[in-house]
DNA sequence: CACTTTCTGGAGTTGCTGATCCATTTTTAT
DNA sequence: ATAAAAATGGATCAGCAACTCCAGAAAGTG
């Protein structure tokens, strides 16, 4: 993932490149990264064209910074919910949480950073690493959750938190996507539940 | 999911339009919906541009017709396997199977239906209902051989099979969307074994 | 206050891409 | 055989979207 050139930016220019990225992201979760036209952005960031290029080299670039925004966005969120949960309970209720905010969205769009991956992954190499950096925060923020469960001694030591964690974020992700296709949250609920039973068989 | 209009085919016009079926799909597949033209497909095929409209209205009709070909392709292909699938040394043997299959392709281009799914979730209604269509046949047939299971008295007949088989979709399409994202079959490895070690818990 | 740098506005320009049109050939049906 | 329907070739069009350019305003710097 290639970093933007270092820029000297004013307290002003900071903010119009925030709006920028911020329109951008919302944009692109719901009509997609090609659906996305930078005139639309230019619209919703309430810009000129010519800014877009000032902050961003090309579309390419403002995608980049996309990726970045929203793995802040949805993994430092998830990194502080798993910074207490350390029982089997606390799981049920992050899992909870996510299904309610689903079923708030009306089941529309999935994870904003699975959407980017899957349209990027093999078109932009920088998108699908800086993707891959998320899910990595993503899955070390579960496992620091297992690793504490450890510690209480609620989990057997023995057990694999880091398989534990990935097969977690897997069922996340294809339970997120079944939710998306077929519009309800009975999938994510599904596998989310069933892999919460796990974790709880080996807590015993 | 709206049928292509009943049209009178010769068999010849049967084999141009399976051309342009297979050429989009593999294009859409490398490349994206949104990535791949006409052009590219005209090209691919090896028709002319007038061929394609002849065939399809518009381009939305032309990924409709890849989604039913992905989802016969692959859902149709795993349909065979779970038609003997009745014991956890075969799901284990069907897990290395797709583990292999992702070495192969280097890990590129995740689950094509998948991968139409994500793209086309919120822009295209009759595209997301083809690959709800495609997972529900492909969750029926992970669900069947879970219930072969059940009648042979390997999995207990308390056993939610219904929900079990839509985790494992779900497991199997996030380590997909992981192992594509990351290069490396390990995660979509993690999420299979633990959701076939679960399997095993209740197998008992 | 000078002077440089950053920021902004908005009118182009260029290339591509989905879509159309029509003439011609091939196949089917009576 | 002959008319009708289907299939094909290829040129062309129209719109759009990424990107450029330049002039001028605002903001920092000494």
């Amino acid at each position: 993932m290639t970093t933007t050139p270092a820029r000297r930016l004013t307290r002003k220019g900071e903010q119009t490149r925030a709006r920028i990225v911020e329109a951008a992201a919302d944009l692109m979760f719901v009509r997609g990264v090609a659906g996305t036209t930078l005139d639309h952005v230019r619209a919703e960031a309430g810009v000129s064209s010519s800014q877009i290029y000032h902050y961003f080299s090309d579309k390419d670039a403002l995608v980049r910074a996309v990726v970045a925004f929203q793995n802040d966005a949805i993994v430092g969120q998830h990194e502080r919910s798993f910074a207490t949960l350390d029982s089997v309970p606390a799981l049920r209720a992050w899992r909870d949480q996510i299904v309610a905010h689903q079923e708030r969205m009306q089941c529309q769009g999935g994870c904003p950073i699975a959407a980017l991956g899957s349209e990027l992954g093999e078109l932009d190499l920088d998108a699908r690493e800086g993707v891959a950096i998320g899910f990595h925060r993503w899955q070390a923020a579960i496992r620091h959750g297992f690793e504490a469960m450890q510690s209480r001694g609620t989990l057997p030591a023995e057990v694999d938190v880091e398989t534990l964690a990935t097969a977690t974020l897997a069922a996340l992700q294809g339970g997120l996507l079944l939710c998306q296709m077929h519009r309800s949250t009975a999938p994510l609920a599904a596998a989310l539940d069933t892999m919460l039973d796990h974790v709880e068989s080996l807590a015993q």
